[in-house]
DNA sequence: CAATTTTTTTGAACAGGTTCAAAAAATGCT
DNA sequence: AGCATTTTTTGAACCTGTTCAAAAAAATTG
């Protein structure tokens, strides 16, 4: 409604290098020294550029974050590929995917807590809920969405509709497990994963059984609606207006 | 190991006043204006006492909010008594509690966005997981315990066991889908509520089916493994020594 | 009560996230 | 090329959480 000014985002060449560069310096940075230690000066000093210059491309901190969700999505899912084609049941591929995922986060354990606890402001653009982290969250939901489709466990259609979203569900609680697991080497998550995915996979089978239909459906019903409420924009074509959506 | 100095922590007539003083004044203005507008400044000023007063008394922003905790959580207690001595089933019982407790919460709706976002980090003291609020934690679990132990249902012991931790559990999910809950009167919520204790009710009764009994089991384990990892402290009589853990 | 120690209080500083007006550079147009 | 417009870049603020040394007030002790 309101076009005042194109809002200082129409890019040119000389932009997005200049917006390159400070992502990776950031990036860099916060790989090595953590999150509290990657002040913005920091960034924009080691970038070469002035701090105004990196808020112009990055309106806060947290923006200069969401890049991290992209790229650890990204690694984990190329890491992801050759153990779904491998393995075949659904438990195997559940195990294989959970276990990369943690071996794809590791390096960022220690700020890992700290990126959860701005995700987890349900005004700010990291919340994996929220509207602007849609595309990696349906691009997350997509890799489970792959493991589920190509098992051949009889599963009844209306559970496997919904499975992946419940199995990203999932792996969201077992991050914040990992997050919290000060065990050498991770260990615990790792076992919690184990212990889990066997419970998960037992509970898929009980779930499918035809006694099960009436709680089954009426948990379903229920878990499509709360996806509907927390998610909005998983709809599809539903009003998609607010695509530039910005945070006070 | 090193008690250099008594840390400024030994209270006088005087300090526990102007403590009070400065809690109060910071509630008050929590309320009225949330988080943000709240800063540490206008909370002393508003007190009228110095800024790095307040600052010797909490020593951080987080610490002064951690009393909200402890607020809201008497004022539910309180809430809840009545409903507790008039009902008798467990649903019933747990749609009561459930209820108060949003109706508690509600006027900070605003900010307990930001609330939970600060405690999401493991290493915030206002992390609900975190042994710092330990105390909070306890008490409101020992709610649900109350809530479980009267009930005359019949649910197998290893169930009943875990089953105030549980549902301790969930009403923090409730919790944090309160949060991002824009419907007007929170209707989604309280709809909710209404769906999942019903659903936990007929979970219930199912796990407690004596063909449940070897998946229960398994799932039992892993839920007490769980909480002793996360919540260090429950058990009791173990390596208690951190009890003026401090964070950096 | 005077000296000493402890507790309370202050005020000034620092650091880091964020904003903004204006300068500099790039781009577009005729 | 010359001028207008847009984009990029800068640097100086501002605000807020936090720290700290030192002053003021209380409490303790001999």
């Amino acid at each position: 409604m309101k076009i005042s000014k194109k809002s200082t985002t129409t890019k040119t060449a000389k932009g997005e290098q200049t917006k390159a560069l400070i992502l990776n310096t950031a990036l860099e940075m916060l790989h090595e020294r953590g999150y509290e230690q990657t002040t913005m000066r920091a960034i924009a000093e080691k970038a070469g550029v002035s701090l105004g210059n990196a808020y112009h491309y990055f309106g806060s901190k947290d923006h200069l974050i969401q890049a991290f969700y992209h790229r650890t999505h990204e690694d984990h899912l190329r890491a992801s590929l050759p153990a779904l084609q491998k393995e075949s049941s659904l438990k195997a591929r559940l195990l294989s995917v959970m276990r990369l995922k943690i071996e794809t986060l590791e390096p960022y354990h220690e700020f890992a807590g700290v990126l959860f606890q701005t995700a987890a402001d349900p005004h700010s653009p990291l919340n994996p809920f929220a509207h602007a982290a849609a595309p990696v969250r349906r691009d997350s939901i997509k890799l489970f969405e792959g493991l589920v489709a190509e098992s051949k466990a009889r599963i009844p259609d209306d559970l496997r509709t919904e499975l992946p979203y419940l199995l990203w569900l999932y792996h969201m609680g077992i991050i914040l497990f990992w997050i919290h697991d000060p065990s050498r080497k991770r260990a615990r998550t790792y076992r919690l994963i184990d212990q889990t995915v066997d419970l998960l996979d037992k509970l898929i089978s009980l779930a499918s059984n035809p006694l099960m239909r009436p709680v089954r459906k009426k948990a379903l019903r229920l878990v499509a609606e709360l996806r509907d409420d927390l998610t909005p924009g998983s709809s599809d074509a539903v009003s998609d207006e607010e695509t530039e959506s910005e945070d006070q």
